[in-house]
Parts: structure tokens; C-alpha cells; sequence
RNA sequence: GGCGGCGUACCCAAGUGGCUAAGGGAGCAGUCUGCAAAACUGCCAUUCAGCGGUUCGAAUCCGCUCGCCGCCUCCA
């Protein structure tokens, strides 16, 4: 068995099988670089980064180009209400875009191309589409003809003629048909331009997409990425200028599109105004658990933003790593003697057909947590019978390993992550307070004096009152820990 | 109106024809602990929105009903 993805084209699971032996050309929309990035934009790019990451786990050797969007009509808007020129608001919000990604543990992809730096190719694939007779030119604009295309709205299950019945687009009088797009847009004055053989103007949004595939991957691909809602028209659209252009079909053989974020059961819109930002949701929570969470359910399906998922994402992820805390610091042998994974079939092997089942990552975390119980089993064994029995812990820390190498997740050393869960959590209890960290060991340190001297009742009250902090402790062999309490 | 999806325990969420319905969070009890916390052990869905059908066998397939959501317009 090897891997099976969902087809958004045939609707159906069908066997991965790239075209050109274990090449893998795939491509994702990226964002429209016109304001700070949200959850949504971070959903689909931790799905797609796994996507990348297991492909190339399963040794198919990928080239993944994902976009910026950086010229459209709501970068020229938003740039004119800030007073600053387009090309410089789209800048700052790459490099805001960038840094989420980082943030995130996201890959770079291979290719990261801008619109802008594309206009070439863009101007030669609107050539070729009007004189092969699939566009026509209107007073410096460049429409696509829809109903020239073949085969248009497959990818959408929709039908041309409902379509314009059902039309609500404004009517444009100037377009031959109200279905047709622009490929290219004359600019108004004081827009941005490009010279180009019907004057000067700027690209439409679909056609970037297409050209930018052809430029960085070529005229076919294996995978094309991004969220649900472009489904139409934008890929529907990438279709039909692609294959009406080359003459090659299928422009893509598999469609993956991930699901919303939504916000209390709807959709995050700015008319709502529940967009949650990347960075709000990181102010408080730790990425990984931001990631933790996007991954628990599926890709494919819709999910629910909220507090509540969050801090249960992050005290899965304490549950983690507190147990590889233990398993350095109680059977160190088990980080460092290599175990051959495949050695144990049956528990290694679930993971894969998990992942080979349409990238099922909820299913891989179920499994990784079954074997974080059987590792706190085995030391507190360990612990009772003062032997260290370290060949199975390798054997599960190389699993960790394993699936945290596709998941992105997991993966940390544990100081580094507890470093981070604290920093958030002191930053929720004390939001501009400097010293608290040393007024919490200060009071951990008499606490232990104390406790040292039998004084319980002293020590609880010590303990009582971090506790109304926010701090709970916690007594163990090598001493008092404290940690910021989750909330 | 057209097209598509979803409904699994207190919450989140895997499972899509056949072993005891994963896992996380919350809760309850026990072990451990000065007491806690953490960890471990046990408990927590004879049942998968409801009804009917197919089948030796269904949460999984089919039909209907109810409820929720998305796309059809810029959108991840």
C-alpha cells in the first residue's frame, strides 16, 4: 500500500502516482500580502508543510513553489489608506507573512515567487491565450472567454449556463459574456504598471498562479494546493487559462484543498470581524500548540477556533514533553542508542498507513500519545525495580523522532519548549511585570527552607499564594519546579 | 434555487463493512507524596442525530427525516 490522497477533481481517494517516476512538481496559493496573516492562512500552510514534508519523508523527490500575491486591488486600497506606495505595504507583509511561517515551523517551500516578479511570463501566457482565439482585448483590459473552455467547471461541479443564471457579478458591459475574467487589467491613474502590448496595466489575479507554475514548475504539475474557497472560481479559472494555453491536460493531476478555521461555528470574515490573527493567537499560546492543534483533526475537515481547543492543545503537548523530560533525565541511554524503527513492524507501521491514508495527522497523534503512556509505564517501572530498560524507550523515542520529522512537531528539546510554554504564560499572568521570575523563586527557595525545617504549613501557604499567581509547583526528586499554571 | 460537506462520550477528535469504537482535555476513585502536583491504574459511548432498508454482520453502504455548515462574489 503506498499513499492515497483525496482528488478534489474526481472527488474520491485515488493512489498518489506522479507523473515523472518520483518527481513531485506541486504548487500552493499563498496570500494576498495586503494585511497580517490569520489562522486560515496558517492552517493551510502547516497542511501543505506536511504535505511537503511527508512527500519528501516517502522519498519522492518535491519541488514546491508557493506564492505571494502582491499586487491586486486590496493591496492598492489598503496602500492608499496608509499613504505608502503598494509595492512597499505588500513588502512589509511578506516579510509579517515570513516570520508567522517561521514561527509556525513551516518550511520554506522551494520557490516562493511574487506576481510582481513574474510579469514576463505572465504577458506571454496572455498572448498565447488571444491568439489562440481564448481572449480578447477590450480598451487595454484582456478578458478570458469562458465559454471557449473546455471542460469548465469540473473542478467546481458547476455548470456554465446555472452559473449565469445565478450570476450575481456586476455586469460589465464591456466583457462579451459576464462570466468572462480579466487576464489583465489597464491601470487606473496613479496605479501601479507594467508595460505591455495593450498598454500600460497590471495582471488579474488568476493568471498569476498559472504563469507562475509554468515559470517555476512547468506546464503540468502533480499537486496543486490551497483552501477550500478557491476552489472557484480561482482554480476552476487556473484550469482553464493553463490548459487553453498549453494545450495540455490535466494541468493538475491531484487538487488538495484543506478546510476553514472558523470562529464559533462560522467562517472568520472581516465583515464578521473575527479574524484571528497569527500573532494574537501566539501571543499567549506556544506555536507548536497553535500547530498541535491545526493538525488533530483532518485537513479536509472544518475546524473551530477557540480558547478552549488551544489550551487543550497545550496541555497534550506539557503531557509530551514532560514525558521526554523524563526519559532524558531518567534513561538518557534511550536518546542516544540508535534503534532500528522498523525493526518493531506493527508499531511503527501504523504511523505510515496513517499518513499514506490522505495525510490522517489526527490518527498519527493518537499513536504517538499511545506510546507516551507506554513510556511513562516503562519508568515508573524502571523507577520501582531501580533498573533502566532502555531498548523499547528507544525504540518509542525513535518514533517520536520519526513522526515529528513529518508532523513538525514534537521535536523540540524539552527545556526549549517549557522555556517558550513559560515566557507565554508569564507574559498572560503579568502582562508588563519585570522581576516576577525572581519574585517566584524567591518564594520557592523558602518555601524549601520550610519545608527543610518541617514547617508544612508555612510551605502550603507559600504554595497557596503562587498558586493565586497562576504558579503551581511541583515537588520532585531533583527539587521544586514551578510552572506557569495553563489559562 | 444549484452544488458539496458534516452530525461519534461533558468538550475536542480518529475510525467509513467484521478483533475490546484511537487519542487529547475535563471529571471521579486508587497507588505514590508530609500534603499536593506530575506519572501510573481503574471508571467515564452495549453505542455512533432519528427512523427504515441492504447484509451472516453497519458508526461505516442505501433511502427518508431533523439539525448545522460551506461554495455559487474578494477570500486560506
Amino acid at each position: 500500500m503506498g499513499l492515497r490522497v483525496y482528488n478534489s477533481l474526481t472527488g474520491r481517494k485515488e493512489d498518489f502516482v506522479p507523473r515523472n517516476g518520483n518527481k513531485v512538481a506541486m504548487y500552493v496559493c499563498g496570500p494576498t500580502v495586503y494585511d497580517l496573516s490569520h489562522i486560515g492562512h496558517a492552517r493551510s500552510a502547516v497542511a501543505f508543510d506536511v504535505v511537503y514534508r511527508y512527500l519528501k519523508y516517502r522519498e519522492y523527490k518535491v519541488t514546491y513553489t508557493r506564492n505571494y500575491t502582491d499586487i491586486d486591488d486590496k493591496i492598492i486600497k489598503r496602500a492608499a489608506e496608509e499613504g505608502m506606495p503598494p509595492a512597499e505595504l505588500a513588502e512589509r507583509y511578506v516579510k509579517a507573512f515570513d516570520e508567522d511561517m517561521e514561527a509556525l515551523g513551516v518550511l520554506a517551500p522551494d520557490h516562493r515567487p511574487k506576481a510582481t516578479e513574474t510579469i514576463g511570463k505572465i504577458i506571454e501566457v496572455t498572448q498565447t491565450l488571444i491568439g489562440r482565439g481564448y481572449a480578447y482585448v477590450v480598451d487595454g483590459d484582456v478578458y478570458y472567454s469562458v465559454r471557449k473552455a473546455r471542460g469548465y467547471g469540473r473542478l467546481s461541479g458547476k455548470n456554465i449556463d446555472e452559473l449565469e443564471s445565478g450570476a450575481r457579478i456586476e455586469v460589465d458591459e464591456r466583457k462579451s459574456d459576464p462570466l468572462d475574467f480579466a487576464l489583465w487589467k489597464a491601470s487606473k491613474p496613479g496605479e501601479p504598471w507594467w508595460e505591455s502590448p495593450w498598454g500600460k496595466g497590471r495582471p488579474g489575479w488568476h493568471i498569476e498562479c498559472s504563469a507562475m507554475c509554468m515559470e517555476w514548475l512547468g506546464e503540468t504539475i502533480d499537486i496543486h494546493g490551497g483552501g477550500k474557497d478557491l476552489i472557484f472560481p480561482h482554480h476552476e479559472n487556473e484550469i482553464a487559462q493553463s490548459e487553453s494555453a498549453t494545450g495540455k491536460a490535466p494541468y493538475v493531476k491531484y487538487w488538495l484543498h484543506n478546510g476553514f478555521v472558523n470562529i464559533e461555528k462560522e467562517k472568520m470574515s472581516k465583515s464578521l470581524g473575527n479574524i484571528m490573527n497569527i500573532r494574537d493567537a501566539l501571543r499567549d499560546h506556544t506555536s507548536e500548540a497553535l500547530r498541535l492543534f491545526l493538525l488533530s483533526s483532518h485537513y479536509r475537515s472544518p475546524i473551530d477556533y477557540s480558547e478552549d481547543s488551544l489550551k487543550d492543545a497545550e496541555a497534550a503537548l506539557e503531557r509530551f514533553y514532560k514525558t521526554l523530560q523524563r526519559i532524558e533525565d531518567e534513561c538518557h541511554e534511550a536518546m542516544t542508542v540508535e534503534y532500528c524503527i522498523r525493526c518493531n513492524p506493527d508499531r511503527f507501521t501504523s504511523i505510515i498507513e496513517a499518513m499514506d491514508d490522505d495525510f490522517n495527522t489526527a490518527q498519527v497523534i493518537g499513536i504517538v500519545f499511545r506510546e507516551v503512556n507506554s513510556a511513562n509505564r516503562i519508568l515508573d517501572e524502571n523507577r520501582a525495580q531501580g533498573k533502566a530498560e532502555f531498548l523499547d524507550l528507544s525504540f518509542i523515542i525513535s518514533l517520536f523522532k520519526e513522526a515529528g520529522s513529518f508532523l513538525g512537531i514534537f521535536n523540540k528539546r524539552p527545556a526549549d519548549y517549557f522555556k517558550e510554554r513559560e515566557k507565554k504564560g508569564l507574559s498572560v499572568i503579568a502582562r508588563d511585570e519585570t522581576g516576577i521570575k525572581e519574585e517566584i523563586e524567591l518564594l520557592v527557595r523558602q518555601r524549601e527552607e520550610a519545608r527543610k525545617g518541617k514547617n508544612f504549613r508555612l510551605a502550603d501557604e507559600i504554595r497557596a499564594k503562587l498558586l493565586e499567581k497562576g504558579i503551581i509547583l511541583e515537588d520532585t526528586a531533583k527539587g521544586t519546579v514551578w510552572s506557569v499554571k495553563r489559562n
